[in-house]
DNA sequence: GTCTATAAAGCGATAGAC
DNA sequence: GTCTATCGCTTTATAGAC
């Protein structure tokens, strides 16, 4: 609900609805009202990423096979473009001062396990950086895009054209 | 107001402060009240992105030195990504439903402009098209990532190796 | 053209019955 | 643990004086 209608748009009616609970069982399971709930979500989110993306890319044997499981586990999490990234929402907006430790961290340590996986991957340090943080960059833009646009091939695109930048022709083992 | 609070964060009183009106004369001035408001304002923003940016890509004889000024304008425009763009933050919330022909329209314009421009600094058309949706994707993804760390270099990075992208090295003029 | 006053609705949050 | 009823406040929008 906070993803399609915002922090301010998710009203505890419409939460109330979709979840078929009243405002009072609401707030027996959050007592800090919206704000809790959206903690929640944005702790759900960041767990999510860590197992699934972040601890991979760190720990992974094979990087370049890390970086094509990001990709692949980013596309299929953000539904192909169909689905946006709520912290992403949340920086543009309202949330950005309420939740700015967490949005913060969620773009860092995703951008910190990219490079470092780029790095093992022969990548130079600061090269790796700069990398890690464009790569963010096209998949948080490509999201936009994709919304803005409608069109559901644009978010596909942007991300087999960022893994030919991640993974150049040529290196590491073969797909 | 919009850009700083988002549509529905931008509340009458807000608007009516910051412009020293009361809510009669926004009401006057505006019948459709808000999204009238945001409709102005939209169209505003167009009409300078056309002027600036849109028609010297279009128009310009030097295609390079038309993303240049691009680039240049964007990152002014942007505040080196202390900005935000209400087109994208509007894209991913609320106000998608709202106005989604005009969001629609300004991505869309702008890519098919810069892609014009790099169809006639000799890239080839389709390869153009794919090139000018990353750029555009980049500098989105750019604001966003500069607003989630505060941290105001991170937009110039982006930047500068976007540029390196859209205008390979040993091409064209010299800088 | 700008103002104040007000209407009607929705908001987050709370109280208390069950 | 869930519900209904309600509080206090803010919202958009309108009416009408000046």
């Amino acid at each position: 609900m906070f993803r399609e209608h915002g922090f301010e748009g998710a009203s505890l009616s419409l939460l109330g609805a979709r979840t078929g609970l009243g405002k009072g069982s609401l707030y027996h399971a959050f007592p800090g009202g919206k704000v809790e709930m959206a903690e929640a979500v944005l702790d759900a989110i960041e767990a999510w990423f860590e197992t699934r993306i972040y601890a991979p890319l760190r720990e992974g044997a094979d990087p370049h096979a890390a970086i094509r499981r990001m990709l692949r586990e980013t596309d299929a999490y953000f539904r192909s473009g169909g689905r946006i990234c709520l912290v992403g929402a949340f920086a543009l907006t309202e949330g950005r001062d309420r939740f700015g430790d967490r949005i913060g961290r969620y773009f860092a340590v995703w951008c910190d396990s990219l490079a470092d996986a780029l790095h093992r991957s022969g990548v130079g340090t600061r090269e790796a950086a700069e990398l890690a943080e464009e790569a963010i960059a096209a998949i948080q833009g490509g999201l936009v895009l994709a919304r803005a646009t409608r069109d559901s091939a644009t978010f596909g695109r942007i991300l087999v054209r960022l893994e030919g930048r991640l993974i150049p022709a040529g290196t590491g083992a073969a797909r």
